[in-house]
DNA sequence: GAGTGGTCTAGACCACCCA
DNA sequence: GGGTGGTCTAGACCACTCC
């Protein structure tokens, strides 16, 4: 019903409210570190387990984070996606006045998984291009990407640096540009390599965006699964024109 | 790294393999319930506490779900959702092989939320027909939904059958069609008032997705503010044309 | 090396669901 | 009314981070 019912809302609920009355205060800044656990647990005159009770959920509404072992975070605000652009990420975080980076954890030549495969369109136990990245905002690891390129279009890619924008060397080493695109968002668990990428624990929530990129030729070119931290981002979708 | 190292997984992960394991052999069929979590902690010789962040885990990962002071159940497959098609609810959900039903939790006539004018570019204070709604698949409760409509469109609508498709009643009774679409996707934790009605506790994993629609006319006729159980769903945009 | 988060034990009481 | 899930207590040990 609309209005709660005047129920005590318990201990987890008391330290919920305090954290996001102090975080909302700005007292606390994005990406700023929490008090330990146990000092925390003394404060709120508690055990850890219920206070670890309360920063999962505010985990959950995506008011901080964790890092693993290193401790609790502010979250600072989502970055706004739009899958459908052919902006990419530096572009894209840097117009929302943040600071953008990017490392490459490997660049190689692999045989492509099933999935891949089956979303590039090419037969079974083909190679790819495969390259793996940890793109961060503001210096938090906060987006895994796999890219994975069908190497008939870009010879000789894995001699450049990785660490720019595709989309930039895709146009200006190859002259091709993104045209049409698929995606998929899905909310699942981080698994153990992107967890450890992005210095989260395995199985946080996680948000699971899945592109398949065509070109101006309408070929594929490439697919990239992304694992975003689930708080750090907003997708927003905005189809520019549409036919009746 | 791809390679996991050989290490201990604990008892949390022991008792999480054992359920995904039971669960991938259809042991425990789609929408049922899991024992008794004093059972299950007996079964694993280990505490509730224990055994509780085990089922924590795979809800985070989807394979199961919680109904508030019910139990555990396993979850279904996913329902794969384009927010940018024009199809509804049900229609969508029986192409999927899957059973859909709504339900009423009120409509009426009220003031906008200030949230709601801007979507609608109305002016502060405007009166909207807010319509609330539960729909289920399979019978389980999965998503919650806040319809907005801009009253100016829809005289007399509060008289209709508004368990129906609302598509079909704006095309049928008022002539109208949906055109264009703008959306937005944010994974988030379930508020009190959509946890109840969906089932769930109050800060469960969700997605809301926040479209706002328009006529054939390109006039802004009604935002909806969905949200999602966030294993019940799969987001999946397919954009049909799109010039360079 | 001190302190931190990650994990786990062994209980307890209460509110609520369901038979 | 019995059993369930929701919540909480008061500890403990270990692996890791950071100084």
């Amino acid at each position: 019903m609309s209005d709660a019912p005047p129920r005590s809302i318990g201990a987890v609920g008391t330290i919920r409210q305090a954290l996001v009355e102090q975080i909302g205060q700005g007292l606390l800044p994005p990406n700023g570190k929490l008090p330990a656990e146990r000092r925390l647990s003394e404060l709120f005159d508690t055990t850890r387990i219920t206070l670890r009770e309360a920063l999962s959920q505010l985990e959950a509404e995506g008011l901080i984070y964790r890092e693993e072992r290193r401790g609790w975070f502010v979250s600072p605000a989502r970055v706004r996606y739009n899958p459908l652009a052919r902006t990419h990420f530096h572009a894209m975080v840097e117009a929302q006045g943040r600071s953008p980076a990017t490392e490459v954890v490997h660049a190689r030549l692999v045989p492509a998984s099933g999935e891949v495969c089956a979303l590039l369109a090419l037969p079974a136990l083909s190679k790819v291009i495969q390259i793996r990245r940890v793109r961060r905002i503001d210096g938090r690891q906060v987006l895994y990407v796999e890219h994975n390129l069908n190497p008939a279009y870009f010879p000789g890619l894995l001699e450049l640096d990785l660490t720019r924008s595709l989309t930039e060397l895709y146009a200006g080493q190859y002259g091709i540009r993104y045209g049409r695109v698929r995606f998929e968002i899905t909310p699942i668990a981080l698994a153990a390599d992107a967890a450890l990428a992005l210095r989260a624990a395995a199985g946080s929530p996680a948000l699971q965006i899945t592109r398949v990129n065509r070109d101006q030729f309408d070929r594929i070119i490439d697919c990239d699964l992304e694992y975003w931290r689930h708080d750090a981002i907003q997708v927003s979708v905005e189809v520019p024109e549409q036919s009746e």
